[in-house]
DNA sequence: CTGTTAGCGCTTTCAC
DNA sequence: GTGAAAGCGCTAACAG
């Protein structure tokens, strides 16, 4: 590989100046050598050294993100894309996605190691909990970094997040569009905060249609399409006059469960039943039937992101903005109409 | 961040001093100095700079890996998982990955550009084609890759892949040992490698049982859902003497579109027809019925990669390595018993 | 054994 | 306008 210097014997000049037409600065050099300067570095095919440009500048353009194995049998559909947005949001603004991993139960030493050594200039951190030890470690660490999704609310950080509340009203508006008034919602555990909102969306919508919500229509379950089986059988359990019509489900893989008892226990979905996921899973769309669901805007949310972690790089001190971005309702045959 | 100056002026040793304990030359340092260095060390939190390594080293410990996004509606589940196992193989040898995207019609510009810019030690493709351009223009560049895929059989580089053949055989196997006898592919078009080994299962494992194969057994689609329900469509067409009674597909996006007009046309997958698919996607053991698959192997896959691009630094002239590995097959209901 | 020193390739004062 | 030179943080001859 040509460096630097090649170009400035080439070029029959110093270093310097070949460094101030690569960076721009008209004013210090004369068209004449400049075009000199730059002939030669097209001719020999010279391109800056990025390690060199860093030492010097004490950065990387490197994002980091880390990464973690999704336990067996569960899947997170919108990581999936969110890791390819994320390259390519990160690349408009020069930079480039460095991806790491780390245990589930620890991650904070990943994160520390990659900081002391250098080798990132900032993280990107998703999959966001309450009391998170990494946006916690982060803050501590006067770290640049932005989160995919929320935390403590008194933290103060750099977030964009879905807008769940918003989606889930959505869902709901539209079944009591539909003509149901039984809607139950099959949530996870309260200790979520996504999915929180997303049951906020839930109450918020039936309380606009002035639909009174019941206790017994609200399942807290894991993760999982076994819990999804579980919820539907329970929820179906119900006296024939409180029996739901319509059901949402916080993910695609517990609405998937949901719908496949329905289907055991002779239900068609969509006609008996309408049913509605959250996340819009590849395979959704190619479910029987297609499940209705909640899309979220990965590309602009990886956008809104990188925009964060380089506008702290500017300037440190700016203060965190908060992103929250609508998702959008794709309707399909499981919910009828 | 503290440097390696700092911690000499602590310790009271010199820099190179420094330098040698934290790259082990132990011959060249006391224990004693050793030891108060190290302590030093501990006591002030000091890392090296990677970049600074780096730069010394002309290398990046980075690992290029390039994603294009999957057409719409379709997908790739093997890669999604295959990014996670290729940061953590990467990184059980002291490599990052770094991932970067480019135009699907052309991706070498941006392996041409990193080359330049030295930014990374070494790429794994992924996704390999018929005379690969990215594989040609790697070859021709003499950088260090490694491909998840074979391509043209004359061309010498390192590549680790999936025993498509082996994989299809084993599930033929498996559905002749369930006592079928009229089997049907639907494959790839004929330019698809990976398609191709898979093919060349299907005729082994028939031809192995003495099940002679029939060109109308032979279907080659695009690998979407819909031209799996076309497919599944023409095949029950045949008369019913000719009708497959177990079908293959090449992917589980096809086999569930299989699977689906299977259902619209009033048939029990897994009685009335056998359907088996290939990659074992997430979502293929929630189907109803559960989709019986081949699993590929993948944290295997991106061990074996990372170890040949590793070998490439060591020595760049070593012979290339062709590794495969063996798929497994995932029983479910898809295909009855 | 330990320290001095010369770079790795680049950017940026500071002189001229 | 241009160039000499210092230095980013580290490694590795080379001297002592």
């Amino acid at each position: 590989m040509p460096t630097i210097k090649d170009v400035a014997r080439e070029a029959g000049v110093s270093i310097a100046t070949v460094s101030y037409v690569l960076n721009n600065k008209r004013s210090l050099v004369s068209d004449d050598t400049r075009r000199q300067v730059l002939e030669t570095i097209e001719r020999i095919g010279y391109t800056p050294n990025s390690t060199a440009r860093n030492l010097k500048a004490s950065r990387t353009r490197l994002i980091g993100y880390a990464w973690h194995q999704v336990p067996n049998g569960q899947m997170n559909p919108v990581l999936d894309q969110f890791i390819y947005y994320l390259a390519q949001a990160a690349e408009t603004h020069g930079y480039h996605l460095m991806t790491f991993t780390h245990p589930t139960d620890d991650p904070v030493p990943a994160y520390a190691e990659l900081i002391r050594t250098g080798r990132i200039d900032s993280f990107v951190v998703a999959e966001t909990t309450r009391r998170d030890p990494r946006i916690r470690f982060l803050l501590d660490s006067e770290f640049p970094f932005a989160a995919f999704g929320r935390s403590e609310a008194n933290w103060n950080f750099n977030w964009v997040d879905t807008d769940g509340t918003e989606g889930m009203y959505q869902a709901v508006e539209h079944l009591i569009g539909l003509g149901h008034r039984r809607i139950a919602m099959v949530a996870w555990p309260e200790d979520s905060i996504s999915g929180e909102y997303r049951v906020k969306g839930y109450h918020m919508a039936l309380e606009a249609a002035g639909i009174e919500t019941r206790a017994d229509y609200m399942i807290r379950i894991e993760n999982r399409e076994q819990a999804g089986r579980e919820a539907f059988q329970y929820l179906w359990s119900l006296p024939m006059a409180d029996r739901p019509t319509a059901m949402v489900a916080v993910t695609d893989l517990v609405a998937v469960g949901m719908m496949n008892q329905a289907e055991l226990m002779g239900l068609r979905v969509g006609q008996d039943v309408a049913i509605v996921g959250f996340d819009d899973a590849p395979m959704s769309q190619y479910l029987r039937p297609a499940l209705t669901s909640i899309r979220q805007p990965i590309s602009e949310i990886c956008t809104a992101l990188v925009n964060q972690v380089d506008a702290l790089r500017a300037d440190a001190s700016s203060s965190p903005q908060h992103v929250l971005i609508r998702p959008r309702l794709i309707v399909r045959q499981s919910c009828g109409a």
